[in-house]
DNA sequence: CGTCTCCTTGACACAGATCAATTAACGTGG
DNA sequence: CCACGTTAATTGATCTGTGTCAAGGAGACG
């Protein structure tokens, strides 16, 4: 039976005030790729690529790095079919990759925030398969694949943190790839919002989501109106309040306990509903 | 066919249509580690980290690699928690890797066939987060981490292919992480294994599962008597002849049309087989 | 031949999708 | 500043795809 859900495109058009705030503290939005981003003076470098560069290598890293142009709410980084040449690193804001499949669907494949890596799952087809579209004003360094990767055979630290990226991205795909109810992850869902709101500099309670609720339902392939009244459930069992994007949370503990089954560190706590599936078998 | 019959025949048939052929004159299976494995000889290395070294550097890879002894069915090649040290290329066989969450609920990560490479995801967080465990009679070489990583400084055609290999995992991951139906991605699985079993070297329409129903429900988030159901109704369409474990693709193309939306190619139009159905409902 | 394990099939239940309607922001233009 | 339109988010009422429970069947093996 087809078996449409959610299928409309939502290019969040959102709050412009959650863009900037998070870590544009010295660097106004750069409206055209002026200055070449300073790596060095970075607050993301531990968690980007030159993690870790000597003095010497980061000053050519630096150089090789571009600064992109600032993108619009809704703007399109890249789309598919699009050569791949480049990795992008999430300077402000945040993104989204999706792809629409054949049937009208939207899946939204991750979302990207202050940091982090776009455009790994393009190295081996040389193509996107996905679409990268901003969620709010964003921008992002623009790291050219042949010279970054050409710099690497003579920066053996560098291909470390290369390869460390692509494996931490297959690691933390696991994660939302398993079978779990959609409270457990919506409920891990925010708790790695708050994490990476942490990491960016920001508070960790205190959330201001860049996406829609479409978007979040797309992205764990749940309908909207799903993600809608488990935040309500939530917000009813003083989990957290939530007013449009606008989340607290007040009980983070009790998130993790919900979400725990979905952390591949931690298997070995906490229930879930369906009781068994058998397993076994050696 | 590319792996050795049901389960528990006598001990050791490796088929030799695979196993005997590329890698040893003796058809008997090699229960301890004893002969090297000869990549410049090994059929599958064109898909395997090797592919396209020159002959000098290929000599040394072939002197890193260690080959592993024969696993029996349900015999595991590392568990949960083991220290990462070294990746495995799946010579012959099948291997799932798997992990239990605190339910004693089984997730099936993936399916490791003849030519794919095993413990990607455990390069970054350098620990197995997974069991790995063999479905049928397997044999897999043994890539220490180190070593090759260290090597790949010295030759950048091995470092492409081990970011490449990253790469394609979190390719194929996206596949199967979207909101599909059960229907579909039943038949994007039997795909993928037809596909495997072709670049293997085995036919494409004939297949002989290494996996149970439980560990295919398992994988593609779903219970086992709907696995067995769908297989029915595809049966009845006239779209397979299954057996147990045997299975006959009777219309691929049928299969391809179903599966279609998961296919990452073909969204966006980049190298489709066929126009789908339209996706009215009703 | 019995036992075991895997697979299949049927009956029923429920999590979550779908349909539908309302409310709340956020423009825009007058 | 206020009507108006548009889109996002919520909430309620149903429907349904799949999960769950239960009961055979069919090979494999000793």
């Amino acid at each position: 039976m087809p078996w449409s859900r959610n299928r409309k495109t939502s290019a969040g058009t959102a709050d412009p005030a959650v863009a900037g705030a998070q870590l544009s503290g010295t660097t106004t939005p750069i409206k055209t790729g002026a200055a070449r981003p300073r790596c060095g003076t970075c607050i993301l470098r531990p968690h980007c690529l030159p993690a870790g560069l000597a003095p010497e290598p980061l000053r050519k890293f630096e150089n090789m790095v571009q600064h992109f142009a600032t993108l619009a709410p809704g703007e399109h980084l890249f789309r598919v079919g699009d050569t791949f040449h480049s990795l992008y690193a999430v300077r402000t804001g945040c993104l989204k990759t999706c792809a629409v499949d054949p049937n009208g669907r939207e899946h939204v494949l991750n979302f990207h925030f202050v940091g982090e890596i776009i455009g790994i799952d393009a190295i081996f087809p040389e193509q996107h398969f996905a679409d990268a579209i901003a969620l709010v004003e964003s921008s992002v360094c623009h790291l050219p694949y042949r010279a970054i990767s050409q710099f690497a055979r003579e920066v053996p630290e560098l291909q470390v943190q290369l390869v460390r990226a692509l494996s931490r991205h297959v690691f933390s795909m696991t994660s939302i790839s398993g079978d779990f109810s959609a409270e457990e992850r919506l409920a891990a869902f925010l708790i790695m919002v708050s994490a990476r709101h942490r990491l960016a500099g920001g508070g960790s309670t205190e959330l201001q989501l860049a996406m829609s609720r479409q978007d979040i339902a797309n992205y764990l392939r749940l309908a909207t109106e799903t993600v809608s009244r488990i935040l309500a459930r939530f917000q009813k069992s003083g989990l957290l309040q939530a007013n449009r994007r606008q989340i607290t949370l007040l009980n983070p503990d009790g998130l993790y306990a919900i979400a725990e089954c979905m952390n591949p560190y931690s298997r070995g706590g906490i229930n879930r509903r369906r009781p068994d599936k058998d397993a076994t078998r050696s």
